[in-house]
DNA sequence: TAGAGCATGTAATAGGTTACATGATTAG
DNA sequence: CTAATCATGTAACCTATTACATGCTCTA
């Protein structure tokens, strides 16, 4: 079995019911656009594969006013597939970090440029922790008896965790380059 | 200018000085490898576009026993292009937490594997927190009168602080997801 | 009447990993 | 003798985004 794990995000998407390519999409950016994301160019084709493979089968809805769905189900070997891949370690790949690569080389930088870089790293930090009250009054709302809501609201959790992290390192950041801002200045004025 | 991040990395390496491919594959392996990771099958062949649009110059260095090394080193022109995409905002594009992926949809697993999905990224994130001892002392001893080494310690300041997060938020998962168990449990017995 | 939402899909392009080929030296 | 290190590079493949094409309906 293919280790692609955009395939699995989708398979399970399908796991809590059957969806469009269109659903698929809206509901990955609705309920786990905080640590996923997948566009349609990854959706359609994958889905066409899913169906060719036997674990999702396909059935046309017409509808009237609107483009015909294609509506996806999964199947009971896309069920299996899917709980094999779930129950696999995740394969470990180093995040990668742009604001800490710039950091790393903001030797390049004057010290304006460098603070406007970790100051905006904690804006946006701070504009996810605003995105998480959106996100889990979505998840709430959309299906409060849901069995698995707890595990969908950790997720915002693990985010909220991790932003909160981030904005004091950012802080930290912040008051040590303002510190040697300010020893520099002193000792040009002694100089 | 194209905003290929690794073409920058690999700049940003030349910025402290001449390098060959097979150095800057070291160098980023050994101090940035905490959030940052290059492959020879980008390094070689964007070194040879960097050299062609004359943002690097390119020299063969001759050595007995051992394959030549082709030293490239970063010109003006290449200084001018990596302050400007040092001075621009991050691209901003949604991290994927294959984890959170898989606790998303764990209802379809039971409660053994799902907690051992998160006792797994508990100890990852553990193991992180060595390695960033070692990069440390790493970053430390290999140029300890760098002016720029306070810039290199706060990245890995930066991934101590988040590991540190996401072991705390493992914990409290572990705790709400063991108290779930016994509460089923309990229920059981009275039913 | 303009724009957003519904809906599917493809093509072009970009970004990235892995495997392979080659071959000498050095350390255990 | 074996494995690791030095060193360069390519080809095949996989993964992912963006732009484009099409066209209806509903709302402001």
């Amino acid at each position: 079995m293919k280790s692609n794990r955009s395939r699995y995000a989708i398979l399970g998407v399908l796991s809590e019911g059957p969806a469009s390519g269109y659903d698929i999409r809206k509901t990955i950016e609705q309920e786990l656009s905080h640590f996923w994301n997948e566009s349609y160019g990854q959706i359609y084709p994958i889905l066409r594969a899913l169906a060719e493979e036997r674990l999702a089968t396909r059935r046309r809805k017409k509808q009237r006013g609107k483009p015909d769905r294609q509506v996806y189900s999964i199947t009971a070997k896309g069920r299996r597939a899917l709980r094999e891949w779930l129950s696999e370690p995740p394969s470990l790949q180093t995040e990668r970090n742009e604001t800490l690569l710039k950091l790393f080389f903001s030797g390049n930088l004057d010290t304006t440029e460098r603070r406007e870089l970790i100051e905006a790293y904690r804006e946006k930090q701070r504009e996810r922790l605003v995105e998480y009250e959106g996100i889990e009054r979505s998840l709430e709302e959309s299906s409060p008896e849901h069995p698995d809501l707890k595990f969908w609201l950790l997720t915002v959790s693990h985010g909220r965790a991790e932003a909160r992290a981030r904005i004091r390192w950012s802080d930290q950041v912040l008051r040590e380059i303002e510190a040697r801002e300010v020893a520099k200045g002193r000792s040009r004025r002694r100089a």
